[in-house]
DNA sequence: AATAATCTTCATAAATTCTTCATCTTTTTG
DNA sequence: CAAAAAGATGAAGAATTTATGAAGATTATT
């Protein structure tokens, strides 16, 4: 999953983007509300956390902007007051949510998780398909009750896949979503890592999770 | 189910006031320690929230004042990061647990609702896993019946840890509840604590409690 | 004030993960 | 059916992450 950050205070940048990294999201992040536009316009996140007071362009200018274009990406605000018409304004102006300063990360950490969970339509927490289990927020994988370990990168791969179940995803979906604006990989490097996915998910069991769309890119399902 | 909160800082206190309300609580509020003390011998609560920073009277005086006239209802204190291992612990004023600030509300509901369910066995909680206990309250860690002692701060983590029995924890997550808020973590502190817990817990014995999870934190529990 | 205990930083070693690449296998197409 | 394209896979090297011992700083205790 990947999130945009825009926040202009460059400590509090750096600890979300540690802690939001952490919890396996590919985080890229703007310092100022012209290039947090630029970059929520240009590249497919699942989120983005835009602080409201920013310099160049101020938060609810950007969410706004975001909104007219019909970007819906869901967009988690931070904001410095508790007013009322605060609240009003950044949810008047499009933004899904708000946190408002100083916050402990865990809020902002589940509040993200939870307009994850709202985007996608889903109400659990968990990811299913057949006997195999994924857990986004205890970073857990189990199938038939087993567990299974992942690194990071796979665990990102098949949350993607599971949040696209019975759908197909190219390749440069997964680079997309899986790594962040800093990566030019034009090697096979997700075929890779569907390979050793293959072996930890598949191999074991007697059904086939992953299937391989020639010429267009990866599905998980239950069937072919 | 009515309960009194006893909180000084006023937007804290409407903030977790409407969460109990929302929750379905009747909730009195109290914003200095005597007020608080004559609500609460006054009219029968379920629980008490009480802040252990209070004007006219401490958290913890208030706390120690009500046990000694046998009023029982449970009480969770409301502390701030430092205060709680050298003081609260060691102290025994009476309360049956504690939150540290800065809290998530969730986390603070769960703890009341916990406190409530448990109020007619009246046991103190304690974590386990497998032969290690550890209490909270009474500020003890037992492996196999053995006291491990734990300086503070390693306290607070394997406190934390197994709160998330079996979940994965950040180095951000444990940051966040061990040092003041968004304390700048480029370090590697946490990992030197974990490094000792396990010189402490898992160091003599045989089966292993403490994993690392690469690239994402650490976790408690019984296997990897 | 001196001593002891705890906390923090730092440097280095070790472990794990990521990425690339070459080769082999499968699928598609003419 | 053969050639070409696309995908699978094992292994090596690079890069990142974690473990750990020890020294210095800070805080509490006597």
């Amino acid at each position: 999953m990947r999130v945009l950050l825009v926040e202009d205070e460059p400590r509090l940048s750096r600890v979300i983007k540690k802690g939001l990294a952490e919890d396996g999201f590919a985080v890229d992040t703007a310092f100022d509300g012209e290039e947090g536009l630029y970059l929520a316009e240009s590249e497919p996140y699942d989120a983005i956390v835009l602080d409201i007071g920013l310099s160049k362009l101020d938060g609810l200018d950007v969410c706004r902007k975001l909104r007219e274009k019909s970007i819906k990406t869901p967009i988690l605000m931070l904001t410095a007051k508790t007013t009322i018409e605060d609240k009003v304004a950044g949810l008047d102006s499009g933004a899904d949510d708000y946190v408002t300063k100083p916050f402990a990360f865990i809020e902002l950490r589940s509040r993200i998780h939870a307009l994850l969970r709202r985007s996608n339509g889903a109400t659990s927490p968990q990811l299913t398909i057949q006997d195999l289990v994924v857990d986004p927020m205890k970073h857990t994988v189990t199938r038939s009750g087993q567990k299974i370990i992942l690194t990071p990168k796979e665990f990102s791969i098949v949350e993607l896949l599971l949040r696209h179940k019975d759908e197909v995803v190219t390749r440069t979906m997964i680079t997309e979503h899986v790594w962040d604006y800093n990566f030019e990989g034009m090697s096979n490097v997700v075929d890779v890592f569907v390979g050793s996915l293959r072996r930890k998910i598949d191999k074991h069991s007697f059904h086939t999770l992953i299937y391989t769309i020639h010429g267009v890119g990866y599905k998980m399902s239950e069937t072919p």
